[in-house]
DNA sequence: TTCATAGTTCGATGCTAACCAAAGTATGAA
DNA sequence: TTCATACTTTGGTTAGCATCGAACTATGAA
């Protein structure tokens, strides 16, 4: 009985529309305002302020003011980890769709996940690491390697920083559309970011859509088949 | 702004106290009748049914009749997982009370997750197996090996069975309890079958709770840590 | 100080959906 | 056929809550 009350409480704060779609857009990792989220969301502001307060109330999510500015976002992986698997459920059982449009498969083949890379791409870079010894993959933990410390590092990670804080640096996360793991944790995050300072893919705007330049997604594939792809700055 | 659609539709049929409380005991893996579960979230028949309609059409429950008797499960591993993940926010967040009653650690050492076997339990037999090449982990797929089908052949199982039907034979699946993985799949449900049928765990009573006897938890133990702790039937 | 922007609080409205009782349907047993 | 059980449908009540406009607070800029 309890453990169907904690249930309704935390789905119950995601089933409304207006919710959900705030929670969408918080999805792309990025913390947004209030004004932001309420545009997303299609509701005045005095509305999106009171489904902000239940979701913070909640524990959904994390709120930081910012001069006149309050940000939001996810409150942790955990957070963000359900939102992925309730939508996991949504995608396998609502194909109302019948032919997944341009967007769906942009969708399918690289997204952004929280903060990390998602998606086919992001699933087949965590496979590729796993299988050069990067990192050690043992049940549902993942940790990395002195071969991997030393090959992040080259590729311009700051992997001491990383260790130094209290996120783990590796993480595996379920990925929907795939129904494989994909790498998250702080160098899951680091990465992507250094896709981006590269140009190897950059953020399609307000969409969790992640675009590869052409000669991006050579070098990116090159980067996982061996060590001299290796493109240090 | 669909991707939000899709989140709340799913959501809020989780977001009711008496959904979600019907929800919660079919996580128990037995199918339950309507009456059962209208018992179970404390409603009368009238709005038992309706809220079961609402979550067939949705795809969360499956139905099947039996006589005069309409028996309701889960979908899917799908969705068990999603409510998995549910309960795990919902526990990591919500420690609203403070010492975790012995109900609590029951469930945080040994659980039924659908039909197989969660919790410490779970995940020191997920890892064990691993460590011991009955299974092959890879990214988030999980496989079978020719030694592993021999000992789990020799343990009681019908391997061969598995292989036919369309379910996969390994899958891991996300603990809350512990925040790793856990064997699901026809083969950890097959041998948490076989743990029962060998008396060495019983399923407590209108509870998701697994008690090990004495000589069960003795036995698993050692069948974790070498092949001779086989205990052939 | 004064004005503007960002956000919250308040009060009122209206819609949704959860709920139950009673009547209806279907299956099985006598 | 008749009765009982298991469940669904219907109709009507009620409660919750999402929503908005308007007033209020707080921060920053002129």
């Amino acid at each position: 009985m309890k453990a169907g009350t904690d249930l309704a409480q935390i789905a119950s704060l995601v089933g409304d529309p207006a919710r959900a779609n705030m929670l969408a857009a918080l999805m792309g990792g990025t913390a947004l305002t209030a004004s932001e989220l309420a545009m997303e969301a299609g509701v005045t502001l005095p509305t999106a302020s009171a489904h902000l307060a239940r979701l913070s109330d909640g524990g959904l999510l994390r709120m930081t003011r910012q001069g006149r500015h309050r940000y939001y976002a996810l409150a942790d992986h955990q957070v963000a980890a359900m939102l992925e698997s309730i939508m996991g459920v949504a995608a396998a059982l609502g194909p109302r769709k019948v032919l997944p449009g341009p967007r769906d498969t942009a969708m399918r083949e690289a997204r952004i996940c929280y903060d990390h890379l998602a998606g086919e791409a992001g699933v087949a870079m965590f496979d590729a690491f796993a299988g050069r010894g990067l990192i050690a993959i043992d049940g549902d933990d993942v940790n990395l390697t002195d071969k991997g410390a030393g090959f992040f590092s080259g590729f311009g990670l700051d992997i001491e920083a990383m260790r130094g804080k209290r996120r783990p640096v590796c993480r595996s996360c379920l990925d929907w559309s795939v129904r494989r793991s994909h790498l998250a944790g702080s160098l899951g995050a680091g990465m992507l970011d250094r896709f981006i300072a590269l140009k190897w893919a950059r953020r399609e705007k307000n969409s969790r859509v992640i675009r590869f330049t052409p000669p991006g997604r050579a070098a990116f594939e090159k980067m996982l088949r061996a060590d001299e792809g290796r493109t240090g700055a």
